[in-house]
DNA sequence: CCAGATTGACCGACCGGTCGGTCTGAAACT
DNA sequence: AGTTTCAGACCGACCGGTCGGTCAATCTGG
């Protein structure tokens, strides 16, 4: 988007701004529920109350509104995600937070998460990269509370990286809990329970 | 004695059974290396050395085929999964050939088990209904060894479904291998490295 | 020589993307 | 203030390519 003059002033600015956001929420959406190839661009537009033409207006192709989408809700869960990991008093509470933010995210919108795991592997080198960066990004996250439990000499000299990535692989546990018809599969009790495995283990 | 009975004789018979999985086995190939939508009818077809129209003599149509294939290689799976998890002279030599058989296949065939998380979502209820089924099979397979090993008094007396589907759930982390660069993610090293975290946990 | 198997040219539904045209509202001018 | 102009946001009917699925012609082997 170019520069012009008193932008901010501008209300078609506003309007523009307001629509490409506006555009993503609702393809995000279309896409989480259906996948990128049963979504058509229509609805799409529908459902941000927009015509199909206008859809065009603000990106390329339909891939390229997908791959919008996808950085936009990564972004958003990365800075959240990071948000919830800062905020706790030990590297207990800290992992507790940040692990029961994704349990959430996975338990209450599966279909976004669903989104990240599936189509984009069949889409360009760029995007694949992109979730590469994203998953890489996410287990730092764990892995530096990790690392401030070791510090604190709670947790063993170890690498954190193979128990930070299994946290967050076992989150996806929240994915099926509705096929599973167990009270211990809610949330909380989730997260609790994966939290314990990773840090007791089970043997006696 | 009698020519009453010889349908499996019947060479007819044995090409069409043929055939059957010949196609199964040549629409696995196509479907794992690019999903369900960018797979060509036609393609498989070639690839399993016959004309489009024959397939459609075996499947009724290309959904239906791609059921048939999610059954047979997860079916497929689940016997060898259990045998693995049958050889072992203990619960731990079991729980190691059972998660080194699925670490392998992830590593070695990704797309075989991408097949596993994607698409079918956007199937239909029965598909969705199969995936359910077998995951709490291959489930019940892990947890069965965990019980062996409570029984013996090496594992805590714990309700062993968690840990069974995290230890699951970790071997997806064979998918990712690639991108992470670390030689401690060998399908090898990283078994040991799941088994290890889940049985001893991280705590110092 | 026929019954059933096989085939691939063909059909048409479907959908991503386009484009000619409309509408809005802000500046420019009187 | 009223009028004109104009940029560009917006639209949806339409176009063109793509495949899933069909079927009349062909093949095959018994």
């Amino acid at each position: 988007m170019e520069e012009r003059i008193s932008i901010k002033d501008d209300p078609a600015f506003e309007k523009k701004k307001g629509r490409h956001e506006e555009i993503i929420k609702a393809a995000g959406k279309i896409f989480s529920s259906k996948g990128f190839h049963r979504a058509r661009v229509e609805e799409i537009a529908k459902e941000a109350g927009i015509g199909k033409g206008t859809v065009y207006e603000y990106f390329k192709s339909k891939r390229h509104l997908f791959v919008e989408v996808i950085k936009y809700f990564t972004t958003k869960f990365l800075k959240e995600f990071k948000e919830a990991a800062r905020n706790g008093k030990d590297y207990r509470e800290k992992l507790e937070n940040a692990l029961g933010l994704l349990i959430d995210i996975l338990h209450e919108s599966s279909g976004f998460f669903e989104l990240l795991v599936r189509d984009h592997w069949e889409m360009d080198e760029r995007l694949y990269q992109w979730m590469v960066k994203v998953r890489g990004e996410a287990s730092k996250v764990i892995e530096d509370i990790l690392v401030e439990g070791i510090k604190a000499g709670k947790i063993k000299d170890i690498n954190p990286r193979i128990p930070a990535m299994m946290l967050i692989e076992s989150s996806r546990l929240a994915l099926f809990s509705g096929d599973l018809g167990d009270e211990k599969m809610s949330p909380g009790g989730l997260k609790r329970a994966i939290i314990d495995v990773v840090l007791n283990g089970i043997l006696r």
